[in-house]
DNA sequence: GATTAGAATAATAGCGCTATTATGTAGCCG
DNA sequence: CGGCTACATAATAGCGCTATTATTCTAATC
């Protein structure tokens, strides 16, 4: 007489699996796989079948034995600095809406400008096997690069380009926005020009910025240009303490180019409190175009970088390496430019 | 004489399994495992070994494969209208900081604020076998409410509070943020007031701040009181329209609360080119405290809701939570309230 | 020094799904 | 009408990890 079989294991289980389903439509769960992922190979009749018993045991897949069992997930993990910086949620959204619609999921991480993090957001993010990395900017640890790198995962670095890339980047030029705000403010006869940046040290992008405007500025014959900065991060506050300091460093000041919308409303705040008119005495380039800047007193001249472009395109980038998997992966590089908005306040 | 055995399989693989590091740790795969999910119970000469294995392989653990075996993720869905909307980017920031500090990920949608979306989001959410859902508001499909009771994660909704909850709430009452509005404006010594709100008819939670805003000032003693809509998002632009129109059909009106601080800052602009007094003329209040607002001209009063503390609270309910997994789950409903920041536009 | 509790490590058995291969079944041709 | 293709469905064998149970190995006790 066999002893009676102890019950040795007991693991906790999703309610309603695969299996469930193919029982109730009596058919292999092979077969109801297939349905989900190639729905044009299964007969309309087991496609009816399946779909009735998915609604009826209220089945919901996991995308984790899934991912497991494909090597890969559906899943593009997103990192940027900062979420509350609207330029940033621009192009987050974005990708959300386009990635979506094929069905692919967001992770989203934030750096809060802290590079040195970047390193185990990107290693937390390979945990998931996605389907593609996207990342802020060109400047990534040597570590961050080879974990990459040996990932084979698609990459897109977006809202910066330069001389490098890893693999795919949608972006553009910052020192050309600064070149641009310099020349704009020179061509309306300015000759005493100012950058006004925040966190500039952290916020490398604003730095180029700067860089490109003051190259151009002084390049430019009668015309001086210098820097001020604060290290606190962009607010219309910060803009208005910067427009003190330039006053009071530089009465002469005529044009002055803003790190970006929020320090330029605070510019504008400021000067009409102090009674500065603007654009008369003083001219005034912003950048992001932000949701005040078109309504604002006066509206604000500003440059506008496509946060929305940004992120439709590397979300096309992800999309179309995806499909064609197979195929030899090839770089790519878009300029998504940038346009200066010629408004009162210059 | 037997057949060569022919190579049947081929499967993807990650590079590097735990069974690499635990081998040239030489030591089990279990107890590599160990070492990630209770580094205590791993002897120290065990732990250098494994550390360096890991090390030198580069190592990435594979967290899908983790998830599918322990049946859960240390992934927490948050679920919000927009991440463009200044407010939620700030929770969603203050949730992924705390989060992040018990290795939990943040998985973002958004619903763009089509509720019927909702359900999708959810139903892929749970695909994820999340270790929490955080959903935006109370308003939810009972679709929606079955599939996450069925699942039994816990949820936080946020940003709303009422008198239902799912499971956890954080958040504060927006009929109350309009009652405090009118009130102000009431003894401020104004009695034409009007609320302008910009897409009411999706918004719940501005429609209701509206309601109360509404209630507050109508039964008071000689105050009237209405409503100027635009189905446009909230944008400074929109409330310029909207402050035109309201001079225009109500020209004695003396007190506005706008449904946000876009709208506001829209009010300043206009009555600045238009010549009306603020406050002298005009009283307004905003909603959203939001980075210009302290920095306008008028500095705008207005309600801050504590955007960040709604992520903070709801990270330590579900970090609570989690902790506590045997314990009978209790409701929780955290009431953050918001503030009136009294400055110069009343 | 035999006994044993406790700590550390290892073996075992899946988690729920997909990719691959195998099988069955029509449809079509010479 | 045998044989072949194309299509639909099923069987098979894991993906990489964790929870459970089993086995050591140490250290303490009498």
């Amino acid at each position: 007489m066999a002893a009676p079989k102890p019950i040795r294991t007991r693991r906790k289980m999703q309610r309603v699996t695969i299996m469930d389903v193919a029982a109730r439509a009596e058919l292999s769960p092979s077969t109801v796989s297939l349905y989900f992922r190639k729905p044009d190979a299964v007969s309309a009749a087991a496609s009816e079948a399946i779909a009735r018993a998915i609604d009826a045991l209220d089945y919901v897949p996991n995308l984790m034995a899934g991912g497991l069992a494909a090597a890969s997930s559906r899943v593009v993990s997103i990192i940027v600095p900062s979420v509350r910086n609207a330029f940033f949620a621009e192009t987050v959204a974005a990708l959300q809406d386009e990635l979506g619609k094929q069905r692919l999921q967001v992770m989203l991480s934030h750096t809060e400008y802290k590079e040195h993090d970047e390193e185990n957001l990107v290693r937390t993010a390979l945990s998931w096997a996605p389907a593609a990395v996207v990342l802020t900017g060109l400047s990534h640890s040597a570590a961050t690069r080879r974990l990459l790198r040996d990932s084979k995962v698609p990459i897109v670095e977006i809202w910066e380009l330069g001389s490098t890339t890893m693999d795919m980047a949608v972006g553009f030029h910052h020192d050309q926005v600064g070149q641009t705000a310099a020349s704009h403010l020179i061509q309306r006869g300015r000759k005493r020009l100012l950058f006004l940046g925040a966190r500039l040290h952290e916020d490398r992008r604003a730095a180029r910025r700067a860089e490109g405007f003051l190259e151009t500025a002084r390049n430019a014959p009668g015309v001086t240009a210098d820097i001020i900065q604060h290290p606190a991060p962009a607010s219309a506050e910060v803009g208005g303490m910067l427009l003190n300091e330039a006053v009071h460093r530089f009465p002469d000041v005529n044009g002055i180019a803003c790190s970006n919308d929020h320090i330029a409303l605070g510019v504008i705040f400021e000067c009409q409190r102090l009674g500065i008119a603007i654009p008369e005495r003083l001219s005034v380039v912003g950048f992001g175009d932000l949701s005040f800047s078109a309504a604002a007193n006066p509206s604000l001249t500003t440059i506008r970088p496509p946060g929305d472009l940004i992120g439709k395109e590397a979300a096309r980038l992800i999309i179309a390496r995806i499909l064609n998997s197979d195929a030899q992966p090839k770089q790519a590089v878009i300029d998504t430019r940038f346009s200066l908005l010629h408004r009162q306040s210059s």
